[in-house]
DNA sequence: CTATGGCACGGATT
DNA sequence: AATCCGTGCCATAG
């Protein structure tokens, strides 16, 4: 069973609202951002808060995290609508017999770590005594691609000069997921600017931004930034949708774990997950942990004041602000929807899809977009629609679409290439169909022929007959 | 005669 | 309403 999520009636109370809504499904969280920013630049009635309070336990959070205990979406208790722009759902997991710590190995022996594969591109350009070096650093990063300890802790303790280590460190963030490796977000974000600089422009104050206003940035403060930069807001605004674009504070997560051979033809990459699937700490209780994850953090509201100041205005102007307010708080409300069915979804999909997160390919079941919407009592464009053109992360770091969590032949796709693989003699495509029914797949010859063509191949008689 | 690829139909998706 | 995917039927290559 999952997790009980409060139903909070947000129902749809107008067409308006019903449309609204559908559109924020069917948007990636950088769409989502800027639509939001669209939103909170038109309309003097939102207002962003840099703080998020948890719903249950009222307690502030810092820095865009949650309340591990209490990670409830908000409600609106007041008449004061809340949307936490990232949350976290726990779905603890079903069926826990034994069996599945073994199987992984397969698949992790396959999946390359990130630390080996960054080691490998810098291992040339290393001097022997500082492997050593080299392998703590990259031992000690963290799911984000940043480095969890202090330099200097490692200079200390090799004893050896910290400008050692800083070199290695340089070294390393010049590597592939570049800025892997850095101490925090924004060092990873001015090193990601040093190298774009090299091949192509950037927007100018691009680095001061970061450096002095990181803080700020990831709460759109832009007018504070200029203010402490003196220089346009606007500048601020460009530098921040350029960040967006091409910079990732967390080098690892735009990681694909699985650098497999150019022979997947599907080598697409995902560089921001919207949704975050991840274990939860303790192993024993096999939980999985769901984020929606946003790019920006804090609190939208209705502003408050807003609401008082048209009390106090002439009536030509109040109209106009309370179509202000109507409309922000309509904004608020369809977030909030967005969310709430992102996260039922999303709920349903890591508790039917449990052993596929945890095992692999191999393990997908088929699930109808059809069958998941009935189950949850949405239109079946609703599911469409907010399973397409969006990336999860899944907890070995591979970022797939989430659309492959509906692939109804994946896993046989898998297995039909396992059984080609360890075939002795080339098997025709019937009776690949008889071993595949072995395994529990019911697919048509001609289907079978088709699987190969997706795979890449060749009919039993081209078939080395190794 | 067997193994495959082409084309078209029906249900699922968008 | 338009499109994609699994299948069945049929023609063609060995």
């Amino acid at each position: 069973m999952f997790q009980h999520i409060p139903f909070h009636a947000i129902k749809p109370l107008t067409t308006a609202h019903l449309a609204q809504t559908m559109t924020l499904l069917s948007l990636t969280s950088n769409e989502l951002q800027e639509q939001i920013e669209a939103e909170l630049a038109s309309n003097p009635a939102l207002e962003m808060l840099d703080e998020i309070r948890c719903p249950t336990c009222r307690r502030l959070i810092k820095g865009g995290g949650v309340c591990p205990v209490c990670s409830q979406p908000a409600l609106n208790k007041e008449d004061e609508p809340i949307v936490f722009v990232s949350t976290r759902e726990v779905v603890s997991g079903f069926g826990d017999s034994g069996e599945e710590e073994d199987r992984e190995d397969t698949t992790s022996a396959m999946v390359e770590d990130l630390a080996t594969y960054v080691f490998r591109q810098i291992a040339p350009d290393v001097a022997p005594e500082d492997r050593k070096l080299a392998a703590h650093l990259l031992t000690n990063l963290d799911e984000d691609g940043l480095l969890a300890v202090p330099l200097l802790e490692v200079a200390m303790y090799h004893h050896v000069p910290l400008s050692r280590v800083e070199n290695l460190q340089r070294l390393i963030q010049r590597a592939d997921p570049v800025g892997v490796g850095s101490t925090s977000p924004k060092e990873a974000l001015l090193v990601q600017l040093e190298v774009l600089k090299e091949t192509r422009s950037v927007p100018d104050y691009a680095s001061e931004v970061i450096e002095q206003g990181m803080d700020l940035l990831s709460r759109r403060q832009f007018h504070e930034i200029a203010k402490r930069l003196g220089i346009q807001a606007e500048k601020v605004r460009i530098v921040a949708r350029f960040i967006s674009e091409n910079l990732n504070p967390f080098p690892g997560r735009s990681y694909w774990g699985d650098v497999r051979q150019p022979s997947a033809p599907q080598t697409q990459v995902y560089y921001r997950p919207d949704i975050l699937i991840s274990k939860v700490n303790d192993s024993k209780s096999n939980q999985l942990m769901v984020e929606i994850l946003f790019p920006i953090w804090g609190t939208l509201r209705v502003n408050p004041l807003y609401r008082q100041a048209i009390q106090q205005t002439s009536d030509e102007q109040k109209d106009a602000m309370r179509e202000d307010l109507e409309r922000a708080s309509l904004f608020v409300k369809c977030l909030q929807q967005r969310n709430h069915t992102m996260q039922r979804l999303m709920a349903k999909i890591a508790f039917l899809q449990r052993d596929f997160i945890l095992n692999g390919e191999k393990y997908l079941r088929p699930i109808t977009r059809a069958s998941l919407a009935k189950e949850l009592g949405v239109h079946e464009s609703t599911i469409s629609r907010a399973v397409a053109n969006k990336a999860v992360q899944l907890p070995n770091g591979r970022i797939i679409p989430l659309a492959d969590f509906f692939d109804r032949s994946l896993s046989a796709r898998i297995i039909l290439k396992e059984i080609i693989t360890a075939e002795r003699r080339p098997l025709s495509d019937s009776e690949l169909v008889r071993l595949l029914a072995e395994h529990g797949y019911e697919v048509a010859r001609r289907t079978v022929a088709k699987y190969r063509a997706m795979e890449g191949i060749l009919p039993a008689s081209l078939r080395r007959p190794c």
